[in-house]
DNA sequence: GACAAAAACGAACGATCGTGCTATTTTTAA
DNA sequence: TTAAAAATAGCACGATCGTTCGTTTTTGTC
């Protein structure tokens, strides 16, 4: 039996899909409706205002993103098999919406913009980083990481290096941008982990 | 004599100012002439079009991004220096809009949205980004970078640190961002530079 | 099948959007 | 001083915005 999905989730997927694209304040409940082909008021009527109806999508967001990258990347050996896998989930989850990784563009959007949606946006924000600043510290455990580093500092730099990919990869369309993303992600673990590959120890940093 | 800046100045001024907290959509011909305190149509009558107001901001901006941020680091000594002067002058200028820095914004509410404003941005950061190769280029001339990294590589690092700068500043209200943001930017000194330790260049350079 | 509850609808609201027209005012040039 | 030109204003347009309200349709339970 085919499970018919309620009406609520299918807006606000389509919501969400509009958002990555169009920015969360763009998606219009006129246009919203008309994509469902449903009426304005019937919508509407889901959420009793814009603002929630925003708010759902990026909670739905959140956990979408939480299904689709963190637990997985949580279930697999602690340390740096963790956090690359945590990082190709999170650019695989980005790929699957037309505009992206929605918490990117909407962080953007929502940075001077007070009200409850960006309120909601900061605390999944903050628990993000958090999620980073926690897989960080698991590779301390796991002996992959130095003991002494800031893993706020990590959490900062992994983030920026993801801003970077996305704005790269959506606005310029480059297409060696997946490749950028990969070397500064090579270096930067290097930054952080224990020991320099037992590799030849002379001039080994040739690519 | 107080030079009377003309109106279209102060329109596009003011609108930049908008775009920087609202982003560049909702920059509205309505609201942009209550602020400037005058009729919706005389103010229309500068531009034509929504469109070209909004590409007329984007090219203010660049302007004057140019004026504080490129041309002043260009007279600055070669390599490191330039380099630092060149994000300082960077975030100072994201500083002076109260929602930082136009180009990181207004790229990710473009990243998907075809049409004349984006290309217009398109080819300003593409000519930004040109322009952070071909100061790295000029690094590794005055002795500063190793000679044998990839200029785009370095682009792409530091846009990416810029971008989550950007992020945290305005998002998260983060303290301690600009700590970290130093933080960064020295270890990604560090991956491009020449010499492990020897300090040894010439003091004429102050700051 | 009756009936209450939930869901969806149609129409309309005031506001505002971008954009044309036509006056009117202000500035400039002769 | 005056005519031309440029800048600004006033008004209205169709469209769309978020939202409300009353009605109709669908659904689940007895």
């Amino acid at each position: 039996m085919v499970k018919k999905r309620d009406t609520k989730t299918t807006i606000i997927e389509t919501g969400l899909e509009m958002a990555s694209q169009l920015g969360l304040e763009n998606v219009t409940i006129g246009n919203l409706a008309k994509e469902i082909q449903m009426s304005k008021s019937g919508l509407f009527a889901h959420f009793q205002s814009k603002e929630n109806l925003q708010i759902d999508i990026l909670q739905y967001a959140a956990e979408d993103f939480s299904h689709y990258v963190i637990i997985p990347a949580l279930k697999t050996e602690g340390g740096i098999p963790r956090i690359r896998n945590l990082v190709d989930r999170w650019i695989e989850w980005g790929d699957k919406l037309a505009g992206g990784c929605i918490f990117v563009s909407a962080g953007m959007e929502y940075s001077d913009r007070p009200g409850k949606v960006r309120e909601a946006l900061l605390q999944q924000q903050e628990e993000w980083i958090d999620c980073l600043r926690k897989i960080a510290q698991s590779a301390i455990k796991a002996g992959d990481f130095k003991k002494d580093i800031d893993c706020d500092q990590f959490a900062f730099d992994l983030y920026s290096l993801l801003l970077g990919f996305h704005y790269y990869y959506k606005l310029l369309n480059d297409k060696e941008t997946k490749q950028r993303q990969q070397e500064a992600f090579k270096r930067l673990l290097v930054n952080y982990r224990v020991a320099p590959k037992k590799r030849k120890r002379k001039a080994s940093s040739k690519t």
